[in-house]
RNA sequence: GUGGCUGUAGCUCAACUGGUCAGAGCGCUGGAUUGUGGUUCCAGAGGUUGGGGGUUCAAGUCCCCUCAGCCACCCCA
């Protein structure tokens, strides 16, 4: 403000950030930090390890690992020392760079998770970023169908984790797509032809045709050679019956059907629910450097939103950084997509605090007690935050209303002379007299209406 | 990256064919005799109509550019 009491001119800078970016206020980031919470033990419960690679690479390392299309989605730039770098764009192109460099003290098999930022210069849309976050998890060195059969069964986890229980797990081998292009005389041909059989959950049978003709340079015969593995259905045991003459006398194609059956059986060998399991043979995975199985799982009440979990096999992670030959599976879930999710089929609870308990600070000379109070509940294990400052009780209850705090312990005055305090729920507006002198009583009942939902 | 639709207070929206059109509800802040929220009542703050340019006597309302959002393609978490 100047003499006049005008708002001094002055050039300010309108706060906006990149589209496809975003912001994250209280209420979305407490969610968020509780998927990631939540699929970090999953994954430690299986034994996978955290690791993390730097944001920026040489731009070497990651172009041209992930196809043509990465490329160009990638952000790239010259660092003030005249360095080609890049943003990483997915967590499995820093791991293969990872493990051909550190090979020699990991020791294999390698099981790893890595929750991080990877970005795509893309077209944001409902559920897609430019900047998202990935949760990948890998098992480095092994051929063995038992990391496939973990695979599945760790989305299997992880999607019950969340708290979803309508989703469905496509599997699919690409070694089967193969072989049955190998015996078609197409598997020079395979990216696009793949690419256009992914399409056809989208796009009519006739489309699809017409673009492997037109694009994969593939005859009409062939095309609806290929197409016949849309046709199948079913159960999976159907589907693994129907695909065997198909396959037969090829050997890439054999293996892959072998392979198949070892997870379905497997899966529910372990307990899961088969049901939840289902062979897919038209999903193809757009990415290339997959040969074995194929994973992608859709959220039966939201297929819209696309695959919140997909990964599958790979049989040389790292060839282009080391001789040494690194087969692998992994899966990596979508966060961004599963919170979208979860927001809209109103999974996520409108809370703004951390904290569970309020304490008002209510009498103006209490404030020191209020202080060891929060203090003897943190210490028992209990998120606690005393209000700063000495307002009127009713605005200090309403500000722990909005905020979705669930208890107030209130001591005024009469309540310090006695030795007691109000806890009030407030859910329910009930209120209690609780004796301060036993810490652990008043730690047992409020952890009791804690333990309330 | 390409194409389409949209853009008004923090949020959801209103304002006839360009002319008191800058509003409502919710939210927010404060109050309704000094120890109790989520109900009610009152008051207040908050927008140069995303930004810039143009047409016009006059634009939120028409045109262009730009930014952002949504949708489709591409691709994918």
């Amino acid at each position: 403000m100047n003499a006049d009491g005008k708002e001094t001119e002055k050039t300010r800078i309108k706060p906006r950030i990149l589209s496809g970016f975003r912001d994250f206020r209280p209420e979305v980031m407490i969610p968020r930090e509780r998927m990631i919470e939540t699929a970090k033990q999953v994954y430690r419960a299986y034994g996978f390890a955290p690791i993390d690679t730097p944001t920026l690479e040489y731009l070497d390392i990651l172009l041209g690992k992930g196809g043509d299309e990465s490329d160009k989605q990638m952000y790239r730039f010259t660092d003030n020392g005249g360095r080609e770098v890049g943003m990483r764009f997915d967590l499995t192109v820093p791991l293969a760079r990872f493990v051909a460099q550190h090979s020699n003290d990991l020791g294999l098999p390698f099981k790893r998770y890595h929750i991080a930022l990877v970005w795509r210069g893309e077209r944001q849309q409902f559920g897609r970023y430019r900047e998202f976050m990935q949760c990948d998890f890998d098992c480095i060195g092994s051929l063995h169908v038992s990391s496939d059969i973990e695979t599945a069964l760790v989305i299997d986890d992880l999607l019950h984790s969340l708290g979803f229980d309508r989703f469905t797990i496509r599997l699919n081998s690409r070694q089967i797509l193969n072989g049955i292009l190998e015996t078609v005389g197409l598997l020079d041909k395979s990216v696009a032809v793949l690419r256009s059989l992914d399409k056809l959950g989208k796009v009519d049978r006739t489309a699809v045709i017409e673009e492997m003709e037109e694009k994969a340079g593939a005859s009409r015969t062939e095309a609806e050679n290929i197409l016949k593995l849309a046709d199948l259905n079913g159960s999976n045991q159907q589907i693994l019956r129907d695909l065997e003459p198909m396959v037969r006398g090829n050997e890439v194609g054999e293996t892959g059907l072998a392979r198949l059956h070892a997870i379905v059986d497997g899966f529910e060998a372990a307990g899961a629910n088969g049901a939840r399991i289902k062979i897919d043979v038209s999903i193809a995975r757009g990415l290339a450097y997959y040969t074995g199985a194929v994973f992608e799982t859709v959220l039966d009440d939201l297929p819209g939103i696309g695959s919140v979990c997909s990964g599958g096999r790979y049989d040389d992670l790292a060839g282009v950084y080391t001789k040494q030959e690194l087969p692998g599976i992994g899966a990596s879930l979508g966060l961004d997509r599963l919170l979208a999710a979860q927001e809209k089929l109103g999974m996520i609870p409108e809370v703004q605090t951390p904290a569970q308990i309020f304490i008002p600070y209510f009498d103006k000379t209490g404030l020191h007690q209020y202080l060891k109070l929060a203090g003897d509940l943190r210490r028992a294990g209990l998120r606690v935050e005393v209000y700063p400052e000495a307002k009127k009780l009713g605005q200090q209850l309403k500000y722990a209303d909005r905020r979705g705090f669930v208890v107030a312990i209130i001591q005024g005055r009469d309540e310090f002379e006695q030795g007691v305090c109000q806890v009030k729920d407030l859910r329910s507006g009930d209120q209690n007299e609780v004796v301060t002198d036993d810490l652990q009583v008043l730690v047992q009942h409020l952890n009791d209406l804690l333990s309330v939902e």
